[in-house]
DNA sequence: TTGCTTATTGGTCGCACACTCAATAGCATC
DNA sequence: GATGCTATTGAGTGTGCGACCAATAAGCAA
């Protein structure tokens, strides 16, 4: 028998398999944590031999820092979207940032538009799976050295593009603040710390709890209290 | 040769065992991480065969499990020992409290000495390792039910641990607040969220992010700024 | 001292993992 | 249609893990 697998080998283009792979492991790492990206395991998901996903990764662990680092780009788009011309990346770039101009009611969006929008998109469930995301990389990291090196460039993109925005608002006289840096920091931290409970089913948490993130945000931007609830619509 | 190897059989009381087992086995959790806390490693720990180890732990999980509340719980005591007397704990104990008087010179701290040292306890290095088990544990609460379960427990303690302390600093009008739980809750999350970069060697923060704890405890309690350094001495 | 309970051993099984490498076959090029 | 490059396979190695179980011996009680 052995009738549904694959017969037939295809062949492809290295970078656009090696792409593949990339993306076949940050689907897994974001479902499923990154202990489940294995030779096998990603091999079985693009119905190909564990062999080939050595070939284009020697080193198992490369894949993993990969699938890592692709993953948090791409829900880091998604959050909070680099705008056009934005340079949010000190170090040598992460990924290719796509440089074709951006829908018009994005551009449109003001500094404290996109900031509020941020806020109310990493309180919802959907950001759980983000949230797994970091702390699964964050304590592998403490195993793997390769995956250690990305989990800080990613924090510091993270950083970074957060900055970057408050910096926007602060010149568009939104936002009063003496370290854009310092706020930034301040507000991951307390995303982090809020995120630490996605795979502890948590009980109800205290309202003022809930607020932690726009109510540090509002103190130390200078915010009038609310204004960013009404700003998220 | 195998010269050094334990050739005769030391048999000992179950309980002693046992609790010989989970001592080990948290000492390993704390030190190397709680994916080292094996059937194997800890038989070698002891000088034992893993089987041993099978006997009084059928599952591995539980093993683990009872190594992170362990340890948690050792870590908690040491940070911020209970007051004679205090009842910190709503859930079923996950650990019996030494029952003995404790020593005169902490029961005479106030409120305010003792939440003051905790913050300076966690802001030292010597709770990296604390924020890395955290870490571990949270992250393998995914993929381990009974783990979740004694996270869940631990997280508890921990939050019943220091809102008594906060219940006494209002009660011994030290501290202002409404909602001693929600306070609670809040430093936890600060710390959590600066705790989670304790694998990923962090570059300095700015002194407004280290001092995050402080001044959340401090604004949150209704406390002079800087009133908390200088009770820490 | 003898005997009995049971803590402890030693060995085995099956599974999943990363990694290696010679053999094979797709496909672009001629 | 034939050829050559190389992407892809298939098979095998070694390691570490949890789980299982019959045999053994430690140490207490009779």
């Amino acid at each position: 028998m052995s009738s549904s697998v694959q017969r037939k080998r295809i062949r492809k283009d290295p970078a656009a398999r090696r792409a593949e792979i990339v993306a076949a492991a940050a689907a897994v790492a974001l479902a499923e944590g990154l202990e489940c990206v294995t030779l096998r395991r990603i091999a079985e998901e693009l119905a190909v031999r564990p062999g080939l996903i050595s070939h284009y990764f020697p080193s198992a662990e490369d894949l993993v820092a990969e699938a890592f680092g692709s993953a948090a780009t791409g829900e880091l788009d998604r959050l909070l979207p680099a705008e056009h011309g934005e340079l949010d990346r000190p170090l040598p770039a992460e990924h290719a940032v796509p440089d074709r101009p951006l829908p018009a009611e994005r551009a449109a969006l003001t500094p404290t538009g996109r900031l509020a929008r941020f806020l109310a998109r990493t309180s919802g469930e959907e950001y759980d799976a983000i949230s797994r995301l970091w702390i699964n990389a964050r304590h592998l990291s403490r195993y793997r050295s390769v995956l250690r090196d990305r989990v800080a460039r990613q924090e510091a993109a993270w950083r970074g593009r957060l900055e970057g925005v408050i910096r926007d608002g602060v010149e568009a006289g939104e936002f009063a603040t003496e370290d854009p840096t310092a706020v930034a920091v301040q507000l991951l931290v307390v995303l982090d710390g809020l995120g630490v409970h996605a795979n502890t089913a948590t009980p109800e948490r205290p309202a003022a709890v809930l607020r932690m993130p726009l109510t540090t945000a509002e103190r130390e931007l200078g915010l009038r209290p609310g204004t960013l609830d009404e700003a998220a619509g």
